[in-house]
DNA sequence: TCAGATACGGATAAATTTATCCCTATTGAA
DNA sequence: TTCAATAGGGATAAATTTATCCGTATCTGA
């Protein structure tokens, strides 16, 4: 496992949440889940752009901050289901929020990107 | 300049806003901008964890997907200030959220960020 | 019996992001 | 005259994040 090497700055708001959100597919996995889906391996079917590997650790992040819990069935092959803690549901609106933008801006996002991608 | 070498996903709302909001200081340079700290040496100042270097570097990706603006004083020593478009401006009230989040939950987070420092 | 589904994590490589250091230019103040 | 302030960018190093590959285990179905 990674160490880190220097110590976040928490001064404000968005540094504390930078420390629990900032990570490429958290507000996916976060969203998707309080969608229903709630195993990892539906997860990985909905966000085929992240690896196994990374979902897991980010999980594993989220659920360390306490956005999510996780059940454990004793079966076989093994069955997990994570879901939101109270704490994560109060983010869902913010997710559905800045979600909702990128939508409304769809157009105009995706060319601006494009052109951003050569140059 | 770095050039990607991997072409990103961008399916839904969540993909595109990515694109041009993650990056680790670019929520807090438009929060500042939009409190009226536009020339560049007011925005290192206020953000005093972020080397000017980065700050450059993120203010030209905000500037490129038109998020904001930049006046350019011709005047000795130079004089810039750069301001929010009305495309960065709609992200304000979503920002203000995100960072009100944050501050709601301040003592819980810093107990679980610190505690994830660790272990 | 062998492939595939299920879930998890170590080791390492690759990609990406951020930091450091250095250079350009000019003016005003000590 | 020398230093600080102003703005910006190249080159390179360091930090961080993400991907790839492999190994553990057990059951079901072809």
């Amino acid at each position: 496992m990674y160490e880190r090497k220097t110590i976040p700055d928490l001064n404000c708001g968005l540094d504390l949440i930078g420390e629990v959100l900032y990570g490429k597919w958290k507000m996916r996995l976060l969203w998707f889940i309080n969608e229903g889906f709630q195993r990892p391996s539906e997860l990985q079917r909905k966000i085929p752009g992240a690896s196994r590997r990374v979902l897991n650790v980010q999980l594993k992040e989220l659920e360390s901050h306490e956005l999510v819990g996780k059940t454990i069935y004793p079966v076989v092959p093994p069955k997990v289901e994570y879901y939101l803690t109270d704490f994560g549901k109060s983010l869902v609106p913010l997710i559905g929020a800045i979600g909702h933008w990128g939508d409304q801006h769809e157009q105009r996002l995706r060319i601006l990107i494009e052109k951003n991608l050569q140059s």
